[in-house]
DNA sequence: TATCTTAAGATGCATATACAAGTCAAGAGC
DNA sequence: GCTCTTGACTTGTATATGCATCTTAAGATA
């Protein structure tokens, strides 16, 4: 007798890779988006001033590429930030790029965050293990770089560069 | 000399729980994402569609606390979901819940997708390794339960309960 | 039973995210 | 110098995400 149109076969659906790397995210950014709620800003965009501070002046692809963020979503946050006063983005230049700087104000409301920051990510390295944390968080950087790789295939640096054209 | 405003000491940002889980999640979901392009859903719904398909019927709040999805995330997720006509919304009945079960179309859509992310995740996960997959997607499970109950400190189950009002 | 409280969900609002396609000028080739 | 290509960014469109707040009827209580 025919098993009823044979039930879904979701075995190992649960391992799902999207799925468990998002429910982490969204649970974990809660945590830090409370801890910075009176600061103004979400733990997205601090992660964004935080970048552009570490690295200014780049170029928004560039650090679209460092954030592991798509250009496209990033000129959006960008947007909001420099609204907000605190980003300053200059006017296209060499290689058509556009620059990213801080600015004083995105300075301030950074520093005026990172107590808040630090709290939260405290709370959390406590609870999980400072060791731990350093371990885990290594991983996720390099699986993001893996990730990545996978679906833009990196070109290859390691190949001898051609000497002649 | 006052050194120049003495320059915001973003020690240990980089290790910032939020943005290293979400960029690994960014990462990881356009790998399953592009797989699944051609079967019509996304991951984010792909896995609202087997989290249904697990334990339906299923009330909408529920299903947030197993996903660890904002019920009004949710809301709006399921709207597109029966738009599509792939899942059913029972209308309020005990306790005020509405309950949701997957439609056939709803099966077929998850039945014709299974392939392509199937085909997604074992290369995500040969790529990794399947013992360290197994090992650290348990680790991310856990972790979104610590986070969640860090957030929602979870109401005493072991404390009796007590006796006089 | 009439009210009162409360819990499940829905809505308003705002941000996050990215694919496909568009813009537009820098640099290449003639 | 004049096209032509290309690459960096932007826009159109759509989904994902969640806080604050509202709605509403179920279950509690007088």
């Amino acid at each position: 007798m025919k098993e009823n149109s044979a039930k879904l076969d979701l075995t190992g659906t649960g391992h799902c890779g999207s799925f468990n790397f998002r429910r982490t995210a969204r649970a974990v950014t809660r945590l830090y988006d409370a801890a910075l709620q009176e600061s103004g800003i979400r733990s997205t965009q601090f992660a964004i001033l935080v970048g552009i501070a570490k690295t200014q002046p780049v170029a928004i692809g560039k650090l679209g590429e460092v954030l592991v963020v798509d250009a496209t979503t990033l000129t959006r946050s960008l947007r909001l930030l420099k609204k907000e006063g605190l980003v300053a983005i200059s006017n296209r230049s060499t290689m058509r790029q556009r620059f990213l700087t801080i600015t004083p104000k995105g300075e301030s409301t950074l520093a005026r965050s990172l107590p808040a920051w630090r709290a939260a990510h405290e709370r959390f390295v406590a609870t999980i293990g400072t060791a731990y944390w350093g371990d885990l968080r290594n991983e996720l950087e390099r699986l993001a770089h893996v990730a990545v790789d996978l679906e833009n295939p990196p070109k290859e640096t390691s190949a001898p560069a051609p000497i002649h054209s």
